[in-house]
This record gives structure tokens, sequence and C-alpha cells, in this order.
DNA sequence: CGGAAAATTGATAATTGTCAATCGTCGTGG
DNA sequence: CCACGACGATTGACAATTATCAATTTTCCG
């Protein structure tokens, strides 16, 4: 079981649900948010460093994130490890595994993360009662294949500065949709590890490419975390225009 | 439109769709099947090197290969090419375009390719009255998506030699569940850019990456194409275990 | 005030890319 | 039938990028 390390706390009822408000997210009908409100069983909170789920886990729920960061990844035998996507508020975790029975990567909490849990086997309640929330499902897996796609075409063909500026740009736009940055600083909770894992390059290098940005005025380190000072700057260096999503389901 | 070089041809009758048998794929109650052949209006062919979807359309249908080898790619405005996953027969192509609106990524014909065409308005009849087949539709995102996972790690973490046996070995397992080498041989209709521009390696470094694994008998290059002659020892190499996919939905 | 984790740096090595040819195959037109 | 051109594969020399090693230094936290 990989629920070990878990703190269950009380719940948060859908109807008052912090993120919902967001402009970034579609509204529910009242019909949905009743059935998402029974469907969510509790609300779990874990610590920074944490494993939230593990390859090869079975796990019986699945979560949507109420608030934190984190990351899921892959690991080779030897050690490596390949970091795949960043977890926000409101991304869901262990659609995969739901689906395919075992889960294929791991997910570790950047930050105190706090997440929603449901039930694996009500999934099949939705799909029969619920088409427009059955959609959303697959259209949230569409997204996370797109975020996915972005990636792998950025540490294939974008060097090491254009990679690193992309990650960071593309973290902050997540970030901001999200009304994450409250202080008006954009501050990405993340060690330089996390970014050299994410980015396929050394420790070392990721450190000499970070801080060219540095150099340049537009990111900062502070309290292993990286604060943005320049979007836009970045977004230049990776020659990549974000994605201006508009409403996006959630669970 | 996305469509102008494609050549309509008459319509297989689903009943009769020669992938349906394969002991690969799930079965379909006689309710389904019958949608399905609803669903699917017309086939269409399209030579190799043709683009099937391009991206930034808009296109109104979504179709499933039913024979033949494609594959995704993205490009940087520069020119840069990553190919991101190839689609062979059984796999969905635009499911993620019919879902957010428009392509993020283009799809082209690597061999002679047959789809079948959907139609995107009806994929709502399909969520409200096919609970099963739309709780497949959502599966297919995952499964593609553990597909991308797969490859990222690939290519943020595997050395060239590794990340080319990997690959080697992964498109050679999901050929064969497919019985696509009646021949008795392995053969992928691929050439050495195509190659390099999934592994994210310059089209020389590939070629030399390639020499190595042909030096060792494990593969051998003919007719622009791959034949793989070792596919454990490419397996080997890669620190990879095929996944034993079992029964697998497909519309 | 430690001690541990993270960040930083310089030197050097390994990997991978770029350039510039060459060669081979195959289809086309003369 | 052969010349020709296009495309793909191959190779060697050299350059650029990135990794590894081995410290330090800094920051965080108890």
């Amino acid at each position: 079981m990989s629920l070990v390390n878990l703190k269950v706390i009380r719940k948060t009822p859908c109807e008052l649900c912090p993120l919902r408000p967001l402009p970034h997210f579609r509204e529910f009908t009242p019909d949905e948010l009743e059935f998402v409100s029974h469907f969510k069983k509790s609300e779990v909170s874990v610590e920074a460093g944490q494993i939230i789920l593990m390859e090869g886990a079975q796990s019986a729920h699945l979560f949507t994130v109420l608030a934190g960061w984190g990351f899921r990844y892959k690991m080779l035998e030897d050690g490596r490890r390949q970091i795949l996507n960043y977890v926000m508020p409101g991304d869901l975790i262990g659609l995969q595994g739901s689906l395919t029975g075992e889960m294929q990567h791991s997910i570790e909490a950047l930050s105190p993360v706090t997440l929603c849990v449901f039930e694996k086997k009500e999934l099949s309640t939705l799909y029969r009662g619920y088409p427009d929330l059955a959609f959303d499902l697959t259209w949230i897996a569409a997204r996370e294949e797109r975020m996915l796609d972005e990636n792998l075409l950025s540490i294939g063909r974008r060097s090491a500065l254009e990679r690193a500026a992309y990650l960071l740009a593309m973290l902050a736009q997540r970030a901001s949709v999200l009304d994450l940055f409250r202080s008006g600083r954009c501050v990405i909770p993340i060690t330089q590890q996390h970014l050299a894992d994410t980015l396929g390059l050394s420790i070392v290098h990721t450190n000499k490419t970070l801080r060219k940005l540095s150099d340049k005025g537009m990111i900062r380190w502070a309290e292993r975390s990286c604060e943005i000072l320049d979007q836009r700057g970045l977004e230049d260096i990776a020659g990549w225009k974000g994605v201006g999503e508009g409403k996006r389901p959630f669970i």
C-alpha cells in the first residue's frame, strides 16, 4: 500500500473548493457537483519529500491535488531518474494506474501537499452516470499527453539553455493561472537536482546553465527554490509562446 | 482542411475488421460493435510520406489506423523536429485534437496507411450511450501517456546506444503483438533520419550508434528499413523488459 | 554550533554534433 | 541500355556540448 505516510485530515466540501472559483476551471452543474462531492472520500496531507504513489503499486485511489507541488518520475535500475512532469493544484493523479492496474511511475511531494481522495472502483459509476465528467477525464489525460509532447520536444531538440528556459517558463505559466503567486513573487519550490533530472542534464551542467539565466537577471535562487523574474525573457530564449489554455475541466 | 491528399476507399465492415480477431485486443459486445460500425464513416488511404494530420489543424475527424505505420511529431520554428511516438494498426489518432480543439502535433505516414474515419461530433453520443467505450477512450489516452513516459525516460537518461536499443526493441515488440511480421522477419519501415529525430540525436551520431548494433548482429539495414535480428539482445542493452500488456481496448 | 543538503566552481574527460565528402541504391528520362 | 539526380547511408576529422571528478562554499535546520 502506498498511503503509509499520509495523514488523513478533515474534508473540505467540494462546494467550498478553493480551486473551483478560479476562472481557469470549468463550471460544474449542480448535479455534477453533488456527485463529485460524494466521489470525494476524504482528504490527506503529505509532507515535502514523501512519496505519494509508487511505481508498481496497485492503488485503490486516485487523487486531485488541492494544494502544493509534486512531481512524477521514473527510474532506471541503476538509479538514474527522469522527472516526467510536475503536478500542482487541480491536477488529477493516479488515473493511469487506475486504468491499467498498476502505477508505471512514482509521484513525490515537492512541498507539503493536500490531496482529495477518490476511489478507483467508483469510476465506473462516473462513466455510467456522468458522461460529461467522463469526457473530462479523457480530456485531462489528453492534456497530460500534450504536456509530455512538449517536454519530449524540449529534451530531444532544445539546447541546455533553451530547455531550462522552457521548463521554468512553463512552470511559471502553469502556476500563475492557478493564482499561486499571491505574494506577487513567482517562486517555484524546486532544487537544482530536480531541474537536472527533468532536463536530462547532469547537476553540474544544470547549475552552470542556470547561472547563465541568473546572470541575465531572469531568475534567482533563494531558500531552495527558484524565483522567476522575467518570464517573458525565458519564453524568448526557449522560443516558446505560452499556451493560452482557455477553461479547463477538473474533478 | 487536412484531408487533401487522402483517397477515400470502400469501407471494411467492422464486423470483418482484420484487427479485432487478434488476441491482443479486447472483445466488443454486439451492441458496441454495432455502434462502432455506425461510428465509422469511411476508410481512407494515405501514401508514405504524406501528412495525415497537421499541427494547428482543426480536424472534424479522428482515425484508427487499420494498416501501415506512421509517426507523431512536433517541430521548433527553426526546423528542428522531434518524433514523439509511432502509430501502427489499432492506434487511435487525432483524439487529442478532438478534445482540445486544435492539433498540437502532426502525424505523417511512414508507409502506405489505411485509416478508419470517425466524426468528432459523434463523440458525445459515444460518451452518453456507451460508457464502456468512453472508458476505453480514456484508457487509450492513458496508454499513450505511458508510452510517452517511457520515451521521456529514455531520451532524458539513457545513453545513445541504450536509447537506440530501447526504441528498436519497443517498436519490434509493439509490432509483434500485432502479428505484423508474417514473413517471419521483423522489419521496421523507417530511415535513420526518423530514428535520429526520435532519439534526439544527430543523424551522423545515430548512424554510428546503429553501426554498433549492426556489428553486434542485432539489427540489419536493408531497403530503407531496419530488420531486428535479436530483440532480446536489444532489450538487454536498454535494460528494459518489454511490457507484457494484456488485452487492450481499441475502437 | 554542528551537520547535512544544496549550490558552486575549475579541471578534465566523454559524449555528441557539425562539416564535408563519398558511396550505394533506385527510379526516371534520354 | 546508360546517364543522371535524389535520397539515404557511411565515414573521418574536428568542434561544441555535456558529464564526471573533486573540492569548496553556502544555506538550512535542529
